[in-house]
DNA sequence: AATGAAAGCGGACCGCAGTCCGTTTTGATC
DNA sequence: GATCAAAACGGACTGCGGTCCGCTTTCATT
């Protein structure tokens, strides 16, 4: 006997099954994602080469959005992990100011790389983009106390992260301002709010 | 005769029924808008509702979206209105500063508000997204200059807009940060770029 | 190994945005 | 007022995201 009375809300163990399906729709997904590009796959032809009924991607994955942060996420471990423990000047053993720089540089070119995919992850309060968003508030909040930056610093996060969205950005690529420029901009506001 | 060769590229005149149809379709999309909630317009029940069908609306509208756009637009440009010639802070008449501040808050309080139609209307690349990023843009930049920024006053003016979107403003709510916290946040960004 | 209930499965089905194309309306010209 | 091409119309149709529910699989227990 184990466990008669759940000890905790323990999040759920998953079945044999489940798992093996969560995996294949997940390589199925993914490979079509490159093959093919974010919007040119659908959700049936995605169940269909996985092997498994629509039903069963939904379940596992809430909804498309929800499937394409989970492509997403893959990609962006990664760049969080080279974010905490990757090389200068991005990862820890620059001085704060340049690695604050070299964040919203890195930041900003993966937006405009993966900006299809993005988007296509990214709708209305997904708990994918809160998470992503909270990782790098957390990050320039970080940086910011380093510098000695007095103030709300959560707000001032916020703020200053806001213009390196994927939206933003492309409305000024769409106005012909090239990315040298907009990183240019990007990094006088932050010298401005950093007060150097 | 009039006018055998055209002499420029005239915009296209706009026959009796199309005119007609076009009021029609607006007239019903605000009513049910307004009673129903943008959400839960459907582009048949304003199609049947107008009293046109379907393919009516979207050569006019071009897709739900330019027709939520539309719709907005009646709100929208009376705000710019009083931007532009209304009372102070808010109009012409005060100190820059004040009017920066001013425009800030209403817009964001207008976001907030209208937050449900503004992101109905603004899709990837929608012209009206366009149009009113750019009118919002103008104006800061205007203050900008009236209050001797020096730099790109451009990509500052989209700096200090980016925060106070409706997706940026609403991912703070979520977090349970209140309203007048942002504000007040929004307030100190714009001072330390100003430099004041 | 047998059992049974919970978890998972899958594909028919629904609603909605957007397209297509045969028919109708308009208005300039004679 | 008759003519006619261009413009507009409308609703059947398509494709896709998302739901529903009767059937199957899993696995803890005995």
């Amino acid at each position: 006997m184990t466990n008669l009375l759940p000890m905790a809300d323990e999040p759920a163990p998953e079945r044999a099954d489940a798992a093996r399906n969560r995996q294949a729709i997940l390589a199925a997904a993914l490979e079509l994602v490159r093959t093919r590009g974010v919007d040119c796959v659908t959700m049936d032809t995605v169940a269909s080469v996985a092997g498994v009924g629509k039903g069963t991607l939904f379940r596992r994955f809430e909804s498309r959005e929800g499937l394409m942060a989970a492509v997403l996420d893959e990609s962006e471990a990664e760049w969080q992990a080279s974010v905490i423990s990757g090389p200068p000047p991005l990862g820890p053993g620059a001085p704060p100011m340049e690695r604050l720089l070299a964040f919203g540089h890195s930041r900003m070119r993966t937006n405009v790389t993966h900006g299809a995919l993005i988007k296509a992850a990214t709708g209305d309060s997904s708990a994918r983009s809160r998470a992503a968003a909270s990782f790098a508030v957390m990050h320039v909040r970080h940086l910011l106390r380093e510098l000695r930056v007095t103030g709300d610093l959560v707000l001032l996060s916020i703020a200053i992260l806001a213009p390196l969205d994927i939206m933003v950005i492309e409305q000024q690529q769409r106005d012909d301002i090239p990315l040298d420029r907009i990183e240019a901009g990007w990094d006088d506001l932050v010298r401005r709010v950093v007060g150097a």
